[in-house]
DNA sequence: CATCAATCGTTGCCAGTGCAACTAATAAGG
DNA sequence: CCTTATTAGTTGCACTGGCAACGATTGATG
């Protein structure tokens, strides 16, 4: 229906300009932290970007089942359940199940689990610092709501649990 | 040197509180946007992500190399590489020698390549509508400033090439 | 020129991850 | 209760994507 290039009007059809299209900045954004961030805790710590989710979450919360985390950080389940396992064995995090519901299970961060965590926590907020010393404390306040709005318009979007990592 | 939760002090150790942590917050939203997105182009034109960005940057740019793509969407250029060999196989691209250099390959959208990106910019651009629709163009205005100045600052950190999709 | 280094792109290999099917447990409805 | 639907978590399968090694080409150095 519309235009077809043949017409005298010549209408362009519309582009997208990559630089201005905010999913496609923000997946770059979030690449360059993801990966420099990675580099802290996978090359010290030997944890997957999963598991340091699965860490920072207990760390934070010390207790949440897997079915939480993985609807906080937007990851598919059998993502958790794997990173779950992996640091089970590692002996960083116990499960022990929910005697209220036993389908769930309560994780929670051992001792050695706690101390990675407080050696990893310090650096990860040194890392954000780093990351936004070039914004001022206003525009990191401006940034965070911004952010805030935009992540619950987003998850209204797409109703149901999808991931990724 | 740093407190050991020894002392009288009883300092508690850092915790990242990742509802204020940016990186995540800023991973989560960007999975949230790029899987609604992507359910646009895979579902309707069976494009993966990284081969949505070759079509993307191409029917921004209408040339470019491998090298690029990749560098412009911080993507491993293996990611690249076999986004492009697919595209090619489907007829939606083509890849000329570049006679100056004869290493790289100038890729371009074929006929068929432009007519879906024509038919998919705009549904990327009414995407892109909809979800800044819960900001005001100001809003809109101040949070691209913002995500620009990170993201140049987030690359000066990350100095080597690296990627991800 | 000859050699060595650097760069573009490809590919084999393997870790990681999404999907779907599955088990176990709970909830809902008759 | 018994049946059916729902939910938490696991796992086999296939595919994706990163890594590193490679071939081809170009540039830099002497």
């Amino acid at each position: 229906m519309a235009s077809h290039s043949a017409a005298k009007k010549e209408a362009l059809e519309p582009r997208v300009v990559l630089e201005r299209f905010l999913p496609y900045r923000l997946n770059v954004l979030a690449s360059l932290t993801s990966n420099a961030l990675a580099q802290i805790y996978a090359e010290r710590f030997g944890l997957s970007i999963p598991a340091w989710r699965v860490v920072a979450t207990l760390g934070q919360y010390d207790v949440r089942t897997a079915r939480d985390i993985a609807a906080h950080g937007v990851m598919h389940k059998s993502t958790v359940s794997r990173a779950v396992s992996s640091l089970e064995q590692r002996g960083l995090i116990v499960r022990r199940p929910n005697q209220d519901d036993r389908r769930e299970e309560l994780l929670a961060l051992t001792p050695e689990g706690r101390t990675i965590y407080d050696a990893l926590a310090p650096q990860a907020l040194a890392f954000e610092d780093r990351l936004v010393s070039v914004l001022s404390p206003e525009e990191l306040e401006t940034l965070g709501g911004l952010v805030e709005k935009l992540t619950l318009h987003a998850r209204s979007l797409a109703p149901e649990g999808e991931g990724e990592a």
